[in-house]
DNA sequence: ATAATATTCTACCAAGCGGTTGAATATTAC
DNA sequence: GTAATATTCAACCGCTTGGTAGAATATTAT
């Protein structure tokens, strides 16, 4: 699960995509048409997404609409949590208040 | 430079590692043998590592010792922070606050 | 019914991935 | 020096990826 969605979020067009779509739902068509590549890329692109869970679509007639499902980003983050220790300059503090002498 | 990183913890033996080093520096052969893959495979999961700037190495003798470097994750958890709105239920209290009629 | 629109599906390509094996290199131990 | 240890490097394998092009499907417009 975590595989899908830091592989989805991997690729600088899916994250741009994401970035798109932040602003509400969007059709594949005018998604597409934003991006330096082919429909047919955008396309699978978006399916990478699906897969990863951060996007859903709803097909209305022959336009499919996506939007954004923000869940598995936050199960992304709540991982990156357990290593914020290690990136907080307080706990450099901490640390050195705690045994100062080695 | 994201691309790197999420690429990097995208794959769950690599998310391992950095679990182990979180405990501490260790050295290659060390940290191997912990894992059902061989020599060669982990060894190549840490260059990866290492691309992506998260892991370092010092190299004292013929050991190699790797260390935990957790700055770019800070990087990646910011990104992922752009979208922790969309995630947070308490936006959706504040819209039906916002907009009580659609 | 025909044509235009919106989109997927299939097939292809070159490149990269996760993994293996076998050889090479460098350091330490005897 | 020779042998053992710790590690990389190079080559390979099957699979996936990001990208393309072309054909197929479904819906709407005329």
């Amino acid at each position: 699960m975590l595989d899908q969605v830091y592989g989805a979020i991997a690729d600088p067009t899916r994250r741009a995509i994401l970035g798109v779509l932040a602003d509400g739902e969007v059709k594949v068509g005018t998604l597409a048409r934003r991006f330096p590549i082919t429909f047919n890329g955008v396309s699978k692109h978006i399916k990478v997404l699906e897969r990863a869970g951060l996007v859903t679509r709803r097909v209305r007639g022959r336009e499919h609409w996506l939007r954004l499902q923000a869940a598995p980003l936050r199960a992304a983050a709540r991982w990156l949590d357990h290593y914020r220790e290690f990136w907080d300059t307080r706990l450099d503090a901490l640390e050195a208040l705690l045994k100062p002498r080695p």
